[in-house]
DNA sequence: CTTATGCCGCTTGTATCCAATCGGTCAAGC
DNA sequence: GCTTGACCGATTGGATACAAGCGGCATAAG
């Protein structure tokens, strides 16, 4: 079956791939703990096995699925530990890039960062029920509140390795934590983080911003409760 | 040129390319900004070109070359203000481990960072000149130090992040500050370290880990001093 | 002499083919 | 009845064949 499929404009097959069986993986469309195979993907997305051979080694790197020699390819399961550990990083690499924000942060940050958050808030207030759409609107939203963050810290590393852990870490909070306090929560911490950054206040940026995301972590992992477990 | 090789016991002939080219890399061998094609690796390491693109794929995950769509691949460049960067975030990330890694060491743990350290001095004093392997065994030693210090923070996101740090600013860290004084204030910095975790002072710990990366840092950016400059 | 344009080679990207291996299942022996 | 062994299907890993795009160079026109 010769099936290079014209339609989408992009330009490596590889690279469309990898962003489809992401989108899935990160919407729960597949599921952790599911294994994949290489030619059902070929066959799903109208590609051979060598593309998607590509973009499944890309996910592997990044910690989306893990790969076992021989047998096959399964989607990473997290336990609530691990998630916990994901968060305890965000938390230090956030609040670095939170200070370094209102250290360097210009106009454009402000204005992009407000832009956000109103949109945020408004998408929350008109949202009808709790539609899987809705929920996935939102968190992209917040994703982009943080990484704008990120980028007003003008620290690319830092920005990368914050956001590999942001994907990761949402692949839990996605369908978890969007109850009505922990938004109005979340939304309150973000306001806070608007007037620390204007401020240019690095030390109240900072403290807002580690404990908006430890409280997060807390509103995940509230029935088992292990702050800081051992291995 | 049929030439699957045997001699290695190893699983998949990718993972052996990816340590290899890596490897090549992270000594210096190919060198930043040199351009490298797929088919002039496979015949190196004798392999056909899929395990070789397999190997770049992750490495271009990793952040060690640059692909790009149709012209080829190239070992990426850093600037001394991006190698500054990464040094700021390890700082965080390790300070943070230091910190854990006070709080939850055992007694294996200690024992096994002694070691290191033992062995880094006697191999530091022991050394002929500044010979390329030597450098390499001390780096190598040294990395393991802080690798070791990752593990008893108990927490493998914050250890995954730090070392894939870790090996990026080693590219650098190779081949300048290995005099006298650098190694002389790394050792003294090491031993800090230990008496610090071994108290089970967290905020000692994270300190000194924080002191000791930073200086590091600056003595990498020292004639361009940009402590933190823009984007 | 400068500039534009078309050709050619090199390299990557994709598809398909073959080999190797892993897990399961079925059957035979103890 | 239980265990152990071998066969078999399924799936990945690797190799090769083919297509497509980009860059460089030469040549010709202005």
């Amino acid at each position: 079956m010769t099936a290079n499929r014209p339609d989408k404009p992009g330009l490596r097959m590889a690279d469309r791939v990898y962003e489809d069986i992401r989108r899935e993986i990160l919407t729960g469309l597949i599921g952790p703990g599911e294994r994949i195979t290489e030619e059902v993907l070929a066959e799903r997305f109208g590609a051979s096995r060598t593309p998607v051979r590509s973009a499944i080694v890309r996910l592997a790197s990044d910690g989306f699925v893990e790969m076992t020699p021989r047998s096959g390819t399964v989607v990473k399961t997290r336990t609530a530990c691990e998630i916990a550990e994901i968060y305890d990083v965000r938390a230090v690499l956030e609040s670095m890039a939170a200070r370094l924000a209102a250290e360097r942060h210009d106009a454009d940050d402000l204005a992009g960062l407000r832009g956000i958050q109103d949109e945020l808030e408004r998408r929350a207030a008109g949202r009808t029920a709790s539609g899987a759409s809705a929920v996935e609107e939102l968190s992209s939203l917040n994703k982009a509140f943080h990484v704008a963050i990120l980028d007003a810290a003008r620290n690319a590393t830092l920005r990368e390795s914050a956001e590999r852990l942001m994907d990761i870490g949402f692949l839990i909070n996605t369908y978890a934590n969007f109850d009505e306090s922990e938004i109005a929560r979340s939304f309150s911490d973000h306001r806070k983080l608007l007037m620390a950054i204007e401020s240019r206040d690095g030390a109240w940026s900072e403290a807002v911003m580690r404990a908006h995301i430890l409280g997060a972590r807390n509103s995940l992992t509230e029935p088992a409760a292990t702050p800081a477990a051992k291995r």
